[in-house]
DNA sequence: TATTAATCGGACAAAAATGTCCTTTATTTA
DNA sequence: TAAATAAAGGACATTTTTGTCCGATTAATA
């Protein structure tokens, strides 16, 4: 469904959250230890939420990544998922053809766009903080 | 949401059925050609395919594909899935964690099983014939 | 029976996604 | 001002996916 680094993506940015709820700013480091995943690769993906001004970094020692209060609750998923994969998701063919285009629709186009409306308006209608405050109640998980 | 190989292998799986429908035995050359798809990979799909009982191969002249009749009713999109891309996307979580488990679910689990939920449904309730109908009738395309 | 037409299957090639390493830049603090 | 810390960014490496090529196998037909 989504790839290897916007999943990263998601988990990050939930976690950035959850600590910028506590006013604590965090580094790759920890943010990877804290998601399990590779630290390197991590580092890339939060550049490039960086500069799509989904999340917030500081340089220097006391640096690392925050989200202002408000931006948590005004940054919905599908900001990060288009941030990271694009949009093929939001206006793709499902069978693959060249575009997704009603008047020329492939077998499985009304189908298909059912789906593709319902995961558009989850990503649309999720923000950072409602999903950060699950995992502060102690109700979710970004690891395993 | 699919793979390229899975876009393709339900592609020439309805392109089939379609011919079948007329009692036209199809070369993988033909196949490739009707649903824009690269031959010698669109010929390993079929194979794989072919090994799951979703469609039937004859070798030789005359040879080709096909799919019976009763087959292309029973068969629905999700067993081409899994034969293609496994079950990753009617069992993986949507945040990647190592399993989806309701018990320690990620911060997406609940709205993310919605959705999956649908479109596992819509999978398996949706045949090959009526795929393939829609397209005799004129009405969907398998290129553009 | 020889030729031909088709799938099967294995090895290989190219491209894309995933992941690593190292140097540079900015910032804090001693 | 020097040292230490943390992100930024570029080059590189690995793995997976996508795609190609070619010989082997099977079956029809002249
Ligand atoms: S044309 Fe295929 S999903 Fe719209
Ligand atoms: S645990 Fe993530 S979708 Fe179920």
């Amino acid at each position: 469904m989504f790839s290897k680094a916007c999943e990263y993506g998601i988990r990050a940015a939930v976690y950035i959250a959850l600590q910028s709820l506590e006013g604590r700013r965090v580094s790759v480091n920890e943010i990877a230890e804290e998601i399990d995943s590779p630290i390197a690769f991590t580092a890339k993906i939060l550049q490039q939420l960086s500069r799509n001004n989904v999340i917030h970094s500081v340089k220097g020692p006391t640096g690392g990544f925050e989200i202002e209060r408000t931006d948590m609750e005004t940054v919905k998923l599908n900001l990060i998922v288009k941030a990271i994969d694009g949009d093929q998701i939001y206006v793709g063919c499902g069978l693959g053809l060249k575009e997704c285009d009603a008047d020329k629709p492939c077998p499985l186009h009304d189908k298909f766009v059912d789906i593709r409306t319902d995961l558009r308006h989850m990503l649309e209608s999720t923000s950072l903080y409602e999903l950060a405050t699950g995992l502060e109640v102690g109700l979710t998980y970004l690891k395993r």
